[in-house]
DNA sequence: GGTTAGCACCCGTGCGACAAGAGTGCTAAG
DNA sequence: CTTAGCACTCTTGTCGCACGGGTGCTAACC
């Protein structure tokens, strides 16, 4: 939000308050509000031709527009930008939300469990799509590795990070070796980087390779090249995200198009598109909005995107979202994205 | 396909013609086809009054119906049953498409990524949604069991099957092992286990719990008891599909109800009732085909499964289908599903 | 000057009428 | 049994029309 196109745009008390009114009547009712039911509904005491002038100057600012003349007016995205920036009041949740997120994030569970409770529980509380990234690794805390020889030169490395994390990957050796010479391989990765993050321990291992590579025996060259091996798939292996209630979407009556609808799910399905989209809130601090053409991308037109990342001890580890139409109910989204980063980051963290 | 409903209904010559044709051009054009069109199409040379009669007797039978009077007739359920009983000419694929699948299929993948990539086949040939059930472990071949302590309590298995299928799970002990006895277990289980496939391996363990428990070892016992928790947790963990290309669904005039189609999305996300009715399959060897009503579940109704069992060696362990409108190229899918079936067994098993 | 009432006007929506077209069912003749 | 003919039905599209919500402008008012 460094950004802030609404800085320079001046509004009266009334100018404002009669957007903020719009606003949120139209978020509520979804259709075109006119003056007469502004003006009662602002409880500003005006008349609606008033009203009517109002709209006039807020429609040259670029804050309101008619869908045709003469039915009502109907935010821009520059007026939900302006509301969202300058007018929004955030609702706290509800003590029984916060507690069903608390409980459903059980830091006994695993991260992918996690991610997909997480994303499940944002769709669920929101009625609208839920995204969640599944964390970075780099940052993770190798445990341990271990070497396991499957077939002719297709070896399982099996990576425990974290205090329970697992992950295993299959990698092809250039040549055989033998169990004891794995095992060994595995004691000197262990010994030397267990305890380090993942980033830390390529670095170490690249490092190694560059340097000293004439005062290693030949087993640490062994385990030197075969541990850049691994590590370079594992970081490789990520940039996946969860998605939960798409079927929310269709309940809107807002994006009722089934052209644009589908569009926006295969945009879900091919995910590149959205995880650039995502990774340039991964590190703002705190809950991101992109209403509309923000966001710069065509399926998401008539979405908005709130978003926020979750920190693992100093780390952003990932971003979770919720996808919704532009007229959502942004006072109650927006916490609800922010305690969950809070409490996805904090039961990873608890993992360790 | 044991009961065959239209087995009893008698038909002319030209009253079977009049009906594939009808039914072919429904499928073609979507809309209700009318006497004369049905007249000229057929080649039979009739007049459109006679084939109004002969249309008149079809409603009776209850093979076609019209939407209203005087709009054309419109297979119904058990039109569609006859013709696909009866009459349908199946296509065989393009030389093109079975390279397509081919190529895709390769056995070199792991499990998870052939059933994905299968899924995304159906789908992309079809245009319509595609749904592959994860292979059954049961039937897989132990290579090897290992243990690796992890936390207090927690123990991380890892499984290897068949030629190159690794799985683990994190089981909870109820009271600590060494390192060591840890590993005289493993050695136990795969001196005595490898080579079996699962359901052997639990029988056989299930066999020693019973049995000779006094004769046993304090190693052997917590071997047993060990294994046992790790191949009823396994074995629990199936009954999974992947769907690929729901989005498809939604190009089809046929399934624009907005709601429907939500429900029929739903209903594949709750994964529970789609895998009842695909297990109905599992054991009619052959494609198998469920038209609209047919599948006795709401959210499809308006909609035709086309599935088949995949087989590896001689088991069957998983379904594969094609889901979509009643109103779909069976002539087509039919051999799409048959061969991807085939294909997908086959690189299954070349990977032992 | 800002505010308001009044008024002309615009435009989407719903409704009824109407014609056209497609298709049927029935009947009577071949 | 087949077919032509015909009356009838029902959908679809179009047009006109009235209605109502809402606007923009202007002129009066405080």
């Amino acid at each position: 939000m460094s950004i802030d196109p609404t800085e320079q745009i001046p509004l009266t008390d009334r100018a404002e308050r009669l957007l903020k009114v719009l606003v949120e009547s139209y978020i509520r009712g979804g259709q075109p509000v006119g003056s007469r039911s502004l003006a009662r509904v602002a409880g500003l005491d005006v008349s609606p031709a008033t009203v009517r002038n109002v709209m006039a100057d807020l429609a040259d600012m670029g804050l309101v527009h008619s869908p045709h003349t003469s039915a009502g007016r109907i935010p821009t995205t520059l007026g939900y930008r302006t509301f969202v920036d300058r007018m929004l009041k955030v609702r706290p949740l509800q003590q029984e939300t916060i507690d069903e997120l608390r409980e459903g994030l059980d830091p006994s569970l695993g991260h992918h469990d996690l991610v997909e409770t997480a994303s499940g529980l944002l769709s669920g509380i929101s009625h609208l799509a839920g995204i969640v990234t599944v964390p970075r690794a780099e940052r993770a805390v190798l445990r341990r590795i271990e070497f396991l020889e499957m077939s002719e030169g297709r070896t399982l490395v099996i990576l425990v990070t974290n205090q329970q994390e697992v992950q295993n990957l299959i990698i092809r050796l250039d040549r055989p070796y033998s169990a004891s010479e794995l095992e060994q391989i595995a004691n000197f990765l262990n010994e030397r980087y267990a305890g380090k993050d993942l980033q830390a321990v390529r670095r170490g291992l690249l490092d190694e390779m560059d340097g000293v590579r004439r005062d290693m025996n030949r087993l640490m060259a062994a385990a030197v090249e075969l541990g850049e091996k691994v590590f370079s798939a594992v970081s490789k292996e990520q940039d996946d995200y969860i998605v939960a209630g798409q079927t929310e979407l269709m309940r809107y009556g807002d994006l009722c198009d089934m052209n644009k609808l589908r569009h926006l799910f295969e945009a879900f399905n091919r995910k590149r598109d959205i995880i650039t989209l995502l990774d340039k809130c991964i590190h703002a601090d705190g809950v991101q909005i992109f209403i509309g053409q923000e966001s710069d991308y065509k399926p998401l037109n008539e979405c908005s995107v709130v978003s926020a990342p979750y920190v693992v001890g100093e780390d952003v580890v990932g971003v979770l979202a919720v996808v919704g139409p532009t007229r959502m109910a942004y006072e109650k989204v927006v916490p609800l994205v922010d305690i969950t980063a809070r409490l996805l980051g904090s039961a990873l963290n608890l993992r360790g």
